[in-house]
DNA sequence: GGGGCTTGGCTAATGCTATTAGCTATAGGC
DNA sequence: GCCTATAGCTAATAGCATTAGCCAAGCCCC
């Protein structure tokens, strides 16, 4: 049994490509032994077990999405960076469906681990279009959130094929960007008019 | 071995509280047979497998959630509506959570399916909300595109706790409603400017 | 009211999955 | 050139979905 000279990173690139090709669902410890020309119960000896394996396509993932966001970015401000993030995410989960999955299914991650922490910089990286806009701080959570739900939501329906209509994917998205764009603009015009949620301090001031 | 009654709506809707109660992943047969007081391979009478149980509690949690937006947007109107709409579906993803996890992860159901004719009606009831403001027909398809990612996108964050900040979520959330309802109503006002989209057709007109 | 067919429930068996235990031989440090 | 840590192995266990084949409960119709 000659040393194939396994470590954890090839394991979980294997299982990341393997995710892509057949659905994460279906990579079995088994099938990804197989691809790396070795018994399924050797696997164990670099990954632990198949949650721990699923956390680690999560972290490579998000690292991967935060690397190509961060290029996108590069040298754009204002509608162009906003344009340029909003294409990055779907464009990375319809080439690596399973990967994105991963990050999905996680099975949580206290708020000290790696999941979160790569988590975090793709966040840092959306700030950062944000930034161009010049928003009220208080508005920044907000806003933040917003793209965060839009692009996540936009790309899951996109990749589970789940927009049925005939009108053009692309067109939508274009004006999708068209719209958040606007709004964010008029929104660092008149900076956190703030809205009386639900009742509460309205009157005064 | 008295007859217990079952018949495939009991099933689903046992599976369905399972789903909600320990997550849709462990909603195994032999727990749900459990549950109805039953041995698994007896569900096989009601039920064809794993794979039809996942779609009929999908079409199942579409059909409540259509109710509850159908009911959510009685006599409502603009941005009433709006925010009737999209508190609706947080609420019910979190009240939900396994139930609203079989809609997302289907395995494909073809264009004649029930699934995408349960998610044809939600489609319609969103389309109601979009009603009130009048928008260009051009736009009507974007704006559901809108607002189908984004209402997915921020329940499914939320459901998952995504949303690691401190800032309370609710407030995002109305600060979000404001937004799109700020958007909807200029965008019907300046009705379909064409977006030059990727550089077509710049220039003339 | 009874005979027969439909059918919902059962037990037993199969095959796939992840995972653990314990062995063996290899590669690198000295 | 040995010694040790360890990557890989085989064998075994346990949980899962699913199929095959049996049996009795209940209903329809006479």
């Amino acid at each position: 049994m000659p040393r194939t000279g396994l470590d954890p990173a090839a394991v979980v690139a294997a299982a990341a490509g393997l995710a892509d090709e057949v659905g994460l669902a279906n990579v079995t410890m088994g099938l990804l032994a197989k691809r790396l020309g070795v018994r399924a119960p050797s696997l164990y000896k670099h990954v632990d077990g198949q949650a721990d394996l699923n956390r680690r396509i999560a972290v490579l993932a998000l690292t991967e999405l935060d690397d190509a966001l961060r290029a996108a970015l590069q040298g754009r401000s204002g509608r162009e960076a906003l344009a340029a993030a909003a294409r990055t995410i779907p464009t990375y989960v319809v080439e690596h469906p399973g990967r994105y999955a991963a990050t999905i299914r996680i099975d949580a991650d206290g708020p000290g681990g790696p999941i979160v922490a790569a988590g975090a910089r793709v966040l840092d990286s959306l700030s950062a279009v944000l930034a161009g806009y010049r928003l009220d701080p208080a508005d920044t959570v907000h806003a933040l959130r917003l793209l965060r739900s839009l692009f996540h939501g936009f790309a899951v329906l996109e990749a589970a094929g789940g927009f049925e209509l005939d009108t053009d994917v692309g067109e939508s998205f274009e004006w999708l960007i068209g719209f958040v764009d606007r709004g964010l603009t008029v929104t660092a015009a008149t900076p956190h008019r703030r809205e009386h949620h639900a009742g509460h301090e309205e009157g005064q001031r």
